[in-house]
DNA sequence: CAGTGGTCTAGACCACATG
DNA sequence: ATGTGGTCTAGACCACTGC
């Protein structure tokens, strides 16, 4: 059975996509809603609560509910989904050097540590088949006492950074999306021309206290991968099925 | 007064943060949660459905809640949230050209039209302050029965495009980022060497009946732009106010 | 079978906006 | 004062899992 908040998410959503209440304009109240689906206030307002923080309406304490008008701006871009396939079986990660380094004074500045503090220097290569598809570095503070490293030089670990469990500890970080052009060295490992264009995914990644154990990027062949979103009002078909 | 769901929602975050619940295991029982936070199924069960659409946890039927391990592929990026503003006081938008022509096939079919339909193209120039920032590049179909055409000639409703209403009609479409090279053209326009890198944020948008309306694109200097995003639990303090 | 998640009701009370 | 959104209760019933 479809719960009967979902059903009315549907309908509303369908009403404001195809233009039966049109953006900014005012919903019927609550009360209204109830009488319309036959539910109890608590019900709807979930409803209303979903299509809330998908962001499709706007509700005003004492004034009402509205159709939130919608823009380029809006659109999210999940990483999960991004185009290439990240992992599959034809996805191998090869290590090309893991090494301990003084950490240079970018480096430092980036992981809070006093400049010459060592850090471990990975640099990996994510081929899709024979393909290489993207080129990983990283920095890794060296401390014995945090037993993040030893997960961090295993071969594998990639999978389980791009999907899951890295150690045990909960990953927390900022990611940051941008464009380039591959230098000498990116261009030669990725097989491609030097200024070749490149998303480059820079990301650095926290410990329980917050404190940054790790910076690094991926860069991504730009003729591999893309994100891709939809922008708009999207619902699922209620499909009821008969049981005879 | 701060809701109850909400201080649930953080405490539990907190403890998923802090590593009082390990990523993989399970949480207590709704029941005994009710018992700890001394409220109702409803409130509680409210607190666990915001966990549950953040993906900070997993729920199964008749077995359990469980923390969700996270990932890289798990990151979020709002084009809201693109470093260097979209629009703010400084930003002005110069129409370069506007023109109808004939489809060419690659345009005829972006917008499943015959080739050889008629379409206006646009250029577009964004800048901040002085400085170009983005290239805009549209082709919309040419329908006079369709009003749409008319707000999208204007000089201004770049704005409107990027955030809320688009005539009346709500926004819906793809949209996909990726990254490129600038071709000889773009570069004069934005003012960069040829092969600067950029992004690309190519779009489609589609009228209620989801026929493609428009297709274009904005090349973001890549100096410019870049999206970030944060990865891991978040929680608001709980900050009571005195007002002796 | 008991335990667990998932949905739902029929009210109540509050805070806020408007006339 | 009225209408609106927002929160909350104290149960009930169902479906699923696992012993």
């Amino acid at each position: 059975m479809r719960p009967a908040y979902q059903d009315i998410v549907d309908t509303i959503t369908r009403r404001i996509a195809s233009g039966v209440y049109r953006p900014g304009s005012r919903l019927p109240s609550e009360a209204q809603f109830c009488a319309e689906f036959r539910v109890s206030p608590m019900t709807l307002r979930r409803a209303l609560n979903i299509l809330l923080d998908q962001g499709l309406i706007l509700a005003e304490k004492g004034r009402g509910t509205f159709v939130r008008p919608l823009g380029l701006t809006d659109c999210v871009f999940r990483l999960e989904d991004l185009e290439g396939g990240w992992v599959d079986e034809s996805t191998s990660v090869r290590l090309l050097a893991a090494s301990t380094t003084k950490a240079s004074d970018r480096v430092a500045e980036k992981l809070a540590l006093e400049p010459g503090s060592r850090v471990v220097y990975l640099r990996r290569l994510v081929l899709k088949g024979e393909r290489p598809a993207m080129y990983h570095v990283e920095y890794v503070i060296f401390d014995p006492r945090r037993p993040l490293v030893e997960s961090q030089l295993q071969i594998t670990p990639l999978a389980g950074l791009l999907s899951g469990d890295r150690g045990n500890t909960f990953p927390r970080g900022t990611v940051t999306l941008r464009a380039l052009s591959l230098s000498a060295e990116a261009a030669r490992v990725l097989e491609e021309p030097v200024g070749a264009p490149a998303l480059c995914l820079e990301h650095v990644f926290e410990d329980n206290e917050r404190r940054p154990v790790s910076w690094g990027w991926f860069l991504l062949r730009a003729d591999l991968f893309q994100l891709t979103a939809r922008l708009g009002p999207e619902w699922q078909a209620s499909q009821e099925v008969d049981r005879g």
